[in-house]
DNA sequence: AAGAAGAGCCATTAGCGGCA
DNA sequence: TGCCGCTAATGGCTCTTCTT
């Protein structure tokens, strides 16, 4: 026998093999069914199954095949092409050219097949799984999620599509009714929605991939097959992202996953060792059989290089963070990078994270044992959701402007026709940002002074309420049984984005009566109850621990059951006059925030002092003044730190315990903080406490304190006034900041404790 | 001095699937 | 059908440094 022989009978149509193939194919062949095929129907279920036994047959009666006739030898290639020729005469086997004749939709089929090239692993790697599978798989499997994108499928034949930045409703179906009408256009249109959603169909078929669920991804299938291709000792290994770790709708691929995984190195693409966006986080994944979980993983890994360096490592010394003290990615190897994850693990992940089973609990990225220490504290807290939230994701930026709800419009708006969106705010910075005249993208903002802000200072907004001013009103959130307007209340409202690579992941602020905003923020409320938790709340959420318990577990956007795991602080300690009026003063920044002030004042707020440097204080009494808000942006700055450690205290995080989060997980935050690489940009403070501009920077970098005082000058974009920033420049050591008002707030509450 | 290249920062919104 | 929850194999801009 010859191999030319062997692909002589491979290739005969009318031999076993290419009969399966044919079936196979057609198989396939019938999910992408065009819809753009007009004369031939598909097949009903009894063509369907006529055509598989035409061309395989059908069992027969007897259950002899005539290989049995061969005796125990091995039989010849002869004599097995005659077995191959007899079993199918004998299961009724037609001629594999009248079959497909007699069938348009098996031609239509094999066209499919033609283009989209379906791989049948169990046909071509046959002899191997006739062993038990594949003893070794490797792979970067494409990481896709199929979706129908008609606009970019116009913008094919009309780049329009593709250019036009937000362009309006109108304008968008004026084009869409010129392009649909070119030759070819439709077909193009609807040929490409069939195949992305006809991947998504497949991927979401529960009988061929049960363990997917959620929104599909090609990578989770590859994981499927590759599980399912491998030998009982088989090992797989696939570099792929990260999402099934985190999705809350992948608990059953998680819990697989689990079982399965023996090595998990998640990477961050900093140093561009790939040529993708370097935020792209991706794990390499080492998967054997089934089994009680156990495998070893380290997360924040910038270079392969720091894993095998790492299991060298005699655990001595600093414990790495994600940056190095150069303010370089840490690619620092520490034996204590290195996480043994067992049961005992996902059990403490899953009360971390409030999960429901330890079994599928989303995963808990820390880079080291001082920051799961912490978090493990963090999980004995209250969470947020125990005040019984109410919650609004605003308008739909899209649906709701198809609706009419509002219209892209620039201008500053009153509260009850602001629309709020993600740059409005910062972390407790109201109005921390405005809308630029010219709308030309998603960085086309301005700060907003504070100092100078009106006191009826009011949101520069990009959409403006349309239509009549009840359905509008209607149409937004309501809340309760009684459906009260979300609008009426002042709220906690954060960036819906998780900026997980940030300076700050959750980004939140209060927000004052009337204001909407787009579901790129959202909110909660607390309707009909003490303002004073709402604030409580605002405290906690802006604290650098509760970010910190977000950033442990990295989503794209932060939910409100994320929202609502967060750790919150007994509203009964004694120290929560402190951290109330520190964080109304950040906050109340407008009158808008008057009746909010009034109603929680507290006789506390005017004894109560500042530790550390406040360069602008002002008196304040139980009325809402100019005075009220805290202006300078030191002042701000250290009022947030005080937040920052009062949080701690009360939740039973050491100071040590805060600046190892803070330098282990806050990478942009410390380098914004110190000026320990020259590539970086450090805050700097002028002796006023005003953060100094760039453009003065600039010279100061270049002439050093022979800086004229022409060029400390610098206009400030918000508000179009000039500031004369004054020596010395100088930067604020945060964790020193953490420590001092730590120290200062534990002997507060032993006085108090003394006293009471 | 001007342009190119590199690095860091800062932002979703469109669309899918589940469910009432 | 409409609402709600959820997620994303970046892109654009700006500043700095490098190169010509």
């Amino acid at each position: 026998m010859t191999r030319e022989q062997i692909e002589a009978s491979l290739a005969d149509p009318d031999g076993a093999y290419q009969r399966l193939r044919r079936v196979m194919d057609a198989w396939c062949a019938l999910w992408y069914w065009p819809l753009t095929e007009a004369e031939t129907e598909p097949p009903t279920l009894d063509q369907w199954l006529d055509v598989c036994r035409d061309l395989l047959g059908a069992a027969p009666d007897t259950k002899h095949s005539w290989m049995d006739t061969f005796g125990s030898g091995t039989p010849n290639w002869e004599q097995l092409g005659q077995a191959e020729t007899h079993d199918l005469n004998l299961a009724g086997a037609q001629p594999v050219s009248s079959v497909v004749e007699k069938r348009a939709w098996l031609r239509v089929c094999e066209k499919v097949a033609t283009e989209q090239g379906f791989f049948h692993w169990e046909l071509d790697f046959a002899t191997v799984f006739a062993r038990g599978g594949f003893d070794l798989q490797v792979g970067n499997p494409p990481w896709v999620r199929p979706v129908v994108d008609v606009e970019s499928l116009l913008a094919d034949g009309d780049p329009w599509w593709a250019v036009t930045a937000k362009p309006s409703e109108a304008a968008k179906a004026e084009r869409r009714e010129v392009a649909l009408a070119e030759p070819g256009v439709v077909e193009h249109v609807l040929d490409g929605s069939t195949e992305a959603s006809v991947l998504g169909d497949v991927l979401g078929d529960s009988t061929a991939y049960p363990v997917l669920t959620g929104q599909p991804d090609l990578y989770r299938g590859f994981m499927s097959q590759a599980w399912n291709h491998a030998s009982p000792t088989g090992i797989s290994g696939l570099i792929h992202m990260e999402s099934h770790f985190t999705d809350e709708k992948a608990s059953t691929l998680r819990e697989e996953t689990y079982r399965r995984l023996r090595r998990h190195w998640q990477y961050i693409n900093e140093l561009r060792l790939f040529d993708i966006h370097h935020l792209v986080t991706y794990g390499v994944n080492v998967y054997g059989s089934d089994r009680k979980v156990g495998f070893v993983h380290a997360a924040s890994l910038y270079h392969p290089d720091t894993v095998g360096r790492s299991f060298k490592h005699d655990g001595s010394g600093e414990e790495p963070g994600v940056k190095d003290n150069r303010g370089n990615w840490d690619q620092r190897p520490h034996l204590s990078r290195i996480q043994h994850v067992k049961e005992s693990t996902l059990r403490l992940w899953q009360e971390v994270l409030g999960a429901e089973s330890w079994t599928s609990t989303p995963m808990v990225y820390t880079v080291n044992l001082a920051a799961e220490r912490t978090l493990a504290r963090l999980s004995k807290a209250h969470r947020a959701s125990s005040l019984r939230l109410e919650f609004s994701a605003g308008w739909h930026e899209r649906a709701d402007r198809e609706r009419g709800r509002f219209v892209s419009k620039w201008g500053e708006a009153l509260w009850r026709d602001a629309i709020l969106q993600g740059p409005h705010l910062y972390v407790s910075h109201p109005l921390y940002k405005a809308v630029n005249r010219t709308m030309r993208n998603n960085n086309d903002w301005s700060s907003t002074d504070f100092e100078s802000l009106a006191e009826d200072g009011l949101p520069v907004t990009a959409y403006k309420p349309a239509g009549d001013r009840a359905s509008y009103d209607a149409a937004y959130t309501l809340w309760g049984e009684d459906r009260v307007p979300a609008r009426n209340f002042y709220r906690v409202a954060w960036r819906a984005m998780a900026a997980n690579t940030g300076e700050r992941t959750l980004i939140s602020g209060l927000i004052p009566p009337g204001a909407a905003h787009i579901n790129g923020v959202f909110c909660v409320g607390l309707p009909n109850r003490n303002l004073v938790e709402l604030v409580v709340l605002q405290a906690c959420s802006s604290s650098l621990l509760s970010d910190f318990t977000l950033r442990a577990a990295p989503k794209s956007g932060i939910y409100l059951a994320n929202f609502g795991r967060l750790p919150l602080v007994a509203l009964d300690h004694p120290l929560l006059d402190a951290l109330i009026g520190r964080t109304l003063r950040l906050n109340c920044v407008t009158a808008a925030y008057t009746s909010l002030w009034t109603e929680c004042w507290s006789g506390e707020f005017a004894t109560d002092t500042a530790i550390l440097e406040r360069l602008d204080e002002r008196p304040i009494g139980p009325t809402w003044t100019a005075g009220t808000p805290l202006r300078r942006a030191l002042d701000r700055r250290n009022a947030q730190v005080e937040i920052d450690a009062l949080v701690a205290l009360m939740l039973g995080v050491s100071a040590d315990g805060l600046c190892a989060a803070y330098r282990g997980q806050f990478g942009v935050l410390a380098d914004n903080d110190h000026a320990r690489s020259k590539a970086k940009k450090p805050y700097l403070f002028d002796a006023t406490g005003r953060l100094v501009p760039n453009s003065v920077l600039a010279v100061w970098r270049k002439k050093g304190d022979m800086i004229t005082e022409e060029e400390r000058t610098a206009t400030h974009p918000g508000s179009g006034l000039d500031y004369v920033y004054e020596l010395p420049f100088a930067t604020r050591d945060r964790e020193a900041d953490f420590r001092t008002a730590y120290a200062e707030f534990e002997r507060r509450l032993a006085a108090k404790a003394g006293t009471s």
